[in-house]
This record gives structure tokens, C-alpha cells and sequence, in this order.
DNA sequence: GTCTATAGTTCGATAGAC
DNA sequence: GTCTATCGAACTATAGAC
């Protein structure tokens, strides 16, 4: 019996991974609501029923598109904690190769930008999960500045994180929407200047 | 012929104004893609073919919504150009006013923030809008901020027009997404202040 | 100016064969 | 694991009566 099963092409492979990588490629270009399963099929060579195989529902397509993408993403935040020389220069020099390495991956930024928007709606399937995304990142940037203790600053560091978050972000919005005419590099390098002059003081 | 058409009831009212609130309503909720039209003629008390009748598709209502709305808020910026004393209070102040509208007109922001996001895609109704209206913003900012002959910096003022457009976007976001967690108008008054040290040097 | 009726499409999802 | 076939719902838009 075992013996049999051995080189048999009958064994069709997995297509988890396709699937993951096609959807995420259309939520990233036509959001969650605009995005058709029969695209996706038909992106990996599947028709709908055979990709609704792989995932019962849209929305738990969803779910694992976020779940797969959310370790690439937050890999990209984990450079700070790495760092053991905590400066406010090496935190915002962090910052900065994240926002260069995000100019160069415009898929991944499209997909939470557009994503975000979208659940904003408080029945959109994926509007807990940045809630939480949310104050995860909030939370993590609010560590990374409480551990400078050579730092002098009387202003509540949890909305510096909200303004760090909200710069990343709208820089984002303006440069997806007319790369030609921003700059997301220079404007977050001028950015992050002005706030290393207030927060060395 | 003439005298008759007074007072007679046939004369049905003109409805497109409840037609731009309703969608209005309607499309910052849901945005443009999630709104049926069913649905706003169903808030203004038509059948789909009624409200065809004054916006021939769904694309020019959305156009109608937009240029309708578009005068409620751009006089919001005018506000700064009235001002004779152009300085960077006085700036700074109206752009705080402005966040603190915005703080009780959840709506309005919800509409742009939404459609600015459904936009980015280069197939989409109002892509060439936001482009049109992202550069029309930092025109008007560049201006202002270029007015102010008491400031000495050495920045690309266009790129602080980027900075300062981005933060305002990106606290949207995030209040949209969780007012609970977010305090904008603080938020942004901790920004204001830390740009104002920065720009007086 | 507003209606009924409906065309024509696209969508998410299910049943059941192989 | 993937298919064919199909259902039911939602959607934009048009034709034509009143």
C-alpha cells in the first residue's frame, strides 16, 4: 500500500502558497471588495470551486492573505528591537530603510493602504484586525521612544507614535496616488531631522 | 397656457440636492464601489430609473458628489488665505481649526479619506481628481508657507507641504479607524508645535 | 419627472461527479 | 483535489408607459 503511493502524479501539489501570493497581488490592486474569486482562480488556474477548496469563504481568504503578509510586514518593525545601541539616530535611521524598502515594494504598501481604508466600516471583515494592527504598532513605537532615557521630553510619547504612524502613512497615500510628484524618501528624511531637532532639544 | 402651470402640484420638486446629501452619506459610509444606487434611491424616496433621471449613471453622481462637497471644503482652506497677517501662528492656528472641524464632521472625512483610497487605482472614476486636488492642496500650502518672509529655512518648502497633507491624512486614519485610541486635534497641536520650533529656528 | 418592467451582467457559494 | 453545473442574490442601466 505505501510502496504505491510513491511517484504517483496523482499527488497534486499544494496550491496554499499560489493562491496567497495571486490574492494578495488583486487585494493590493483592487482592495478586498473589488477583487472577484473568479480572478484569483483564474490567476492560479483554478476555477472557483476548486480554489474555494483551499479557503471556504472570500473572507477566509482574507484573513489568510493578512495572516501570511502580517509576518513579512512586521518583520520590517523588528530591525528596531534587534537594535542594542537604542539612539534616537538609529531609530529613525530604521525608519528610514523602512520607508526606502517600502518605495521598492509597491504591492505590499497598496494591499494595507488600501486595505485599511476599506475596513475602516465597522463591518468589514478585516476592521478588528487593524484596529489591533493598529495599536500594536502604536504600542511597539511607544517602547522604542521610552527606552532613550537621554531623552528630555515632557510631550506624551503615545501621540509621537500616532504622529510617526500618521507621516509613514499619509506620505504613503499621496506617493501611491502620484509617484511623480512626491517624494516619500526625502519628505520622511526631512521629517525625521525635524523631529530628532525636538526631541534632542 | 401660463396662468395654468401656477399652483399646480404636478411641478414636482427639483430632487438633486437630497440626491448629493444621500449620496454623500452613502458613499463616505460605504464608499463608492460598496453603495448601491438602489440604496440612495431608496434614501430619497425613488426607484433606481428616478435617480437616473437626474444623474445619468453612477460615475456622474459620484462626480456630482465630489464637486458638490468639494466647495463645502476647500473653503475650509480659504480660511488661511483671508488672513492679512500671515504668519506661522496664525497659520498653524487655522490649520488646528481645521482638524477641529473635521473632529465633528466625521462624514465629510470619511468621504475623502474612502474615495481617496478607492482612487488609487488608475481605473478608477476619481483617480485624476485626487491627483488634481493632492497637488492643488500642496499649491496652496507651498503658497502660504512661502508668504512667511520673517522664516530662514533651508527646506524644500514643497516637501513640508507633503509632511504637513500627510500627518492630517494619517491621523484621519487612524481617529476614523478607533477614535477611542486617538486623539487627533492633540495629536496634531503636539505636531503643530514641534513644526513651529523647527520653522523659527 | 417618475414609474414598472426587465435586460444583462457579475458575484459568492453549493451540490455532486470524477 | 478539481471539475461541471447551477443557484440566488445584487448590481447598473435601458425601454417605454403615464
Amino acid at each position: 500500500m505505501s510502496s504505491k503511493n510513491e511517484n504517483i502524479k496523482r499527488v497534486r501539489r499544494d496550491r496554499t502558497k499560489d493562491i496567497l501570493n495571486a490574492a494578495t497581488k488583486l487585494f493590493s490592486e483592487k482592495g478586498f471588495r473589488g477583487t472577484s474569486l473568479a480572478s484569483i482562480a483564474e490567476a492560479v488556474g483554478l476555477t472557483e470551486p476548486g480554489l474555494l477548496h483551499y479557503f471556504p469563504s472570500k473572507v477566509r481568504l482574507l484573513q489568510g492573505v493578512l495572516a501570511f503578509r502580517d509576518q513579512q510586514d512586521t518583520d520590517k518593525y523588528s530591525e528596531l528591537t534587534d537594535s542594542d545601541k537604542n539612539s534616537l539616530q538609529t531609530i529613525f535611521n530604521s525608519l528610514k530603510n523602512l520607508v526606502n524598502k517600502n518605495e521598492d515594494n509597491p504591492a505590499l504598501i497598496r494591499l494595507f493602504t488600501i486595505l485599511v481604508s476599506e475596513s475602516i466600516r465597522t463591518d468589514h471583515p478585516s476592521h478588528e484586525y487593524f484596529i489591533d494592527r493598529y495599536q500594536m504598532i502604536r504600542g511597539t513605537f511607544t517602547n522604542y521612544l521610552s527606552s532613550l532615557d537621554d531623552l528630555d521630553i515632557s510631550a506624551d510619547i503615545d501621540t509621537l507614535s500616532s504622529i510617526l504612524i500618521a507621516v509613514m502613512d499619509g506620505l504613503q497615500i499621496q506617493w501611491l496616488l502620484d509617484p511623480e510628484s512626491v517624494n516619500m524618501l526625502e519628505a520622511f528624511n526631512l521629517f525625521s531631522k525635524i523631529m530628532i531637532g525636538y526631541l534632542e532639544n
